[in-house]
DNA sequence: TACTCATACTAAACCGATTTATTAAGCAAT
DNA sequence: ATTGCTTAATAAATCGGTTTAGTATGAGTA
């Protein structure tokens, strides 16, 4: 019906130049020694007839938007909707909206985000990015914009970044297997080339090696159908009898796992133990509840955040680049406690 | 670096005119008689130099966006996220972009995120609305702006909307708690005056009035922070110890029971039986499952995508409104089963 | 009186597209 | 030679703001 109000309308309600509404509606009044009368009356129609300017031909013009992409793997993994929430609050709070997308892992899906969020003019990128998209960032940062990366980071490509210590945090995880006496300690995981989950693997590796054990890695291939996660997995555990202890790679495979030992009727502890990356509550409430290695998610949150708003505050300014390593607790509860022969009749 | 080309670089580069290249670009050369010849020399350039539109620009002009509003109440509850992922797969084939938010069921903030919207001109809006935004969901339907509603609707608000038989969802648990012998059965969820919290809590009274049962009924106020919602939980289950079963209204609050009742060392079923609304990993990996009233997400993304495209395909067209009600599935796990006084020793 | 300077505004260009209205050229018919 | 009709293209207006460059007025001063 009434068709929006735009700031000629304001203008000319008032016979004035509509130049002089858009200083006084962006705080240049006194810079621009328009009369405090004038900014009143200005001020009070636009408070009457409720004028919002519109945003679009604002940031056609100033190529600014107030709007921050985020790039996630997937929305309805958990780690990532809460990050995400988190995030949208911080941003909101400061007067910047998200757009989100997620990516699948897919490097062509996300270039093409990368374009639409690009011709949408967002302010900044924050992304856990896919592989093999090093020159599509690079790109975005020489053209100045803002980009910074969580949960895991480009080889090669000098962004600002937040992630865990996910070297650290297998070794200890499978550290902890050991001393409980478990010796034939499994990781399984989302195959994948990504700098988290090579970390996370390293961590695994190295803590076995302290032990001279041999590593039993199991990667899967991810996909959407949950029953071709099930499948693999299922044929890997039966087939593997010796092993006395996972490690799970990320929540959601670990939900799986968990679905299958189930299905298989292990019994945790006594058949086999189980930590897993990620903390979350299918695990704090399984019977028994399952060790887990949490990430300090509104840690996280919080710093990409703080780098991204600063980044768009100088946004001339200094080009050096912050990394930031968070560490993740080792949540210790009944799923992966003593093993020895006495302990498991 | 290199400065975006714009279409007027393009129109100088061929020496003709931008409203040529707009015509061609935009499919409209047949219709404008533009000689074949010039049409290739354009297409040629386009795609050599990568020239993308400005949708910005494009936008302003037209005033349609390519861009879909969502607004769900919490992104990180797991309900929301799922359909969310899914309202973003399909409207992605179809060319669309979601532009994603979390109301809190604050009609204060969503009335923001509406106006916010609606000067990014998103093409269409599809919500979980909270409550008192009545007015401002009829101004954006007078505007001739697409809405369609899921998971609840707006009494007094002539819209599109999918949601599930709650009445019918509840009534049916209920009626299945009674059958396997329990008598003493709370309904337990979040406190909201909005129609799908209503309709669970008459299916759950009329079942019980059925056979003369009392309902007890326990309302929460929802918080972000858990422990608000696990304190008064914790004292009404200590308090009302006569309680036989329970069913929980939404998957967050029967989570957050199912953390009380590991934490007062309640059995299930044999201390308490449950059913709980929304099917979700925590209920069918507890030991034991637990039964759940599911609702089929899938169909639900699909109605409302569907729904929505319809809508901004015939921009103009009928008016005429779409109420689409689905059935869920209620999936009987030992939680709920056997209560008899031979059974329950 | 003429010249400078501050004050208080405003006209017009611009961002990058779409769309409306118009035109120039060529040809056929009157 | 004039009119009329295609054909093939374009100039200019428009969307709704921001920003640059400029103007009208009156007071102060040499």
């Amino acid at each position: 019906m009434s068709k929006k109000v735009s700031i000629v309308d304001i203008a000319n309600s008032l016979n004035i130049s509509k130049t002089t509404v858009s200083f006084i509606l962006n705080g240049r009044a006194q810079e621009k020694r328009i009369s405090e009368e004038l900014v009143a009356r200005v001020l009070k129609l636009v408070k009457e007839v409720g004028y919002k300017p519109n945003s679009l031909a604002k940031s056609l013009r100033t190529g600014k938007s107030n709007i921050i992409g985020l790039m996630v793997e997937d929305i309805s993994n958990p780690f990532f909707a809460n990050i995400a929430r988190l995030i949208e609050d911080r941003a909101y709070e400061k007067g910047y909206r998200i757009i989100y997308c997620s990516t699948d892992n897919n490097s062509e899906k996300t270039r093409d985000l990368i374009t639409m969020f690009r011709d949408r003019h967002v302010d900044g990128y924050i992304m856990a990015p896919p592989k093999e998209i090093e020159e599509n960032v690079k790109e975005l940062i020489n053209a100045g914009l803002p980009v910074v990366m969580f949960d895991r980071y480009l080889q090669g490509v000098d962004t600002d970044y937040v992630v865990v210590d996910n070297e650290f945090s297998t070794y200890n995880a499978t550290k902890h297997l050991m001393e409980q006496g478990y010796s034939k300690i499994a990781f399984i995981t989302f195959s994948s080339e990504q700098s988290q989950m090579l970390d996370r693997i390293n961590g695994y590796k190295n803590a076995l090696k302290d032990s001279k054990l041999k590593p039993i890695l199991k990667e899967i291939e991810f996909n959407r159908n949950e029953s071709l996660i099930i499948e693999p997995l299922t044929a890997f555990l039966k087939k593997n009898q010796g092993i006395d202890a996972i490690l799970f790679g990320t929540d959601h495979i670990g939900t799986c796992g968990l679905k299958v030992i189930k299905q298989l009727g292990l019994r945790v502890p006594n058949d086999v133990a189980v930590v897993s990356f990620d903390d979350y509550d299918v695990f704090k409430l399984y019977s028994p509840p399952v060790s887990a290695i949490a990430q300090p998610i509104e840690a996280l949150a919080d710093n990409v955040i703080s780098l991204m708003l600063k980044k768009l505050d100088n946004n001339a300014g200094n080009n050096t680049t912050q990394k930031i390593t968070l560490s993740t607790n080792l949540n210790i509860r009944e799923s992966s406690l003593q093993h020895s022969k006495a302990a498991a009749e």
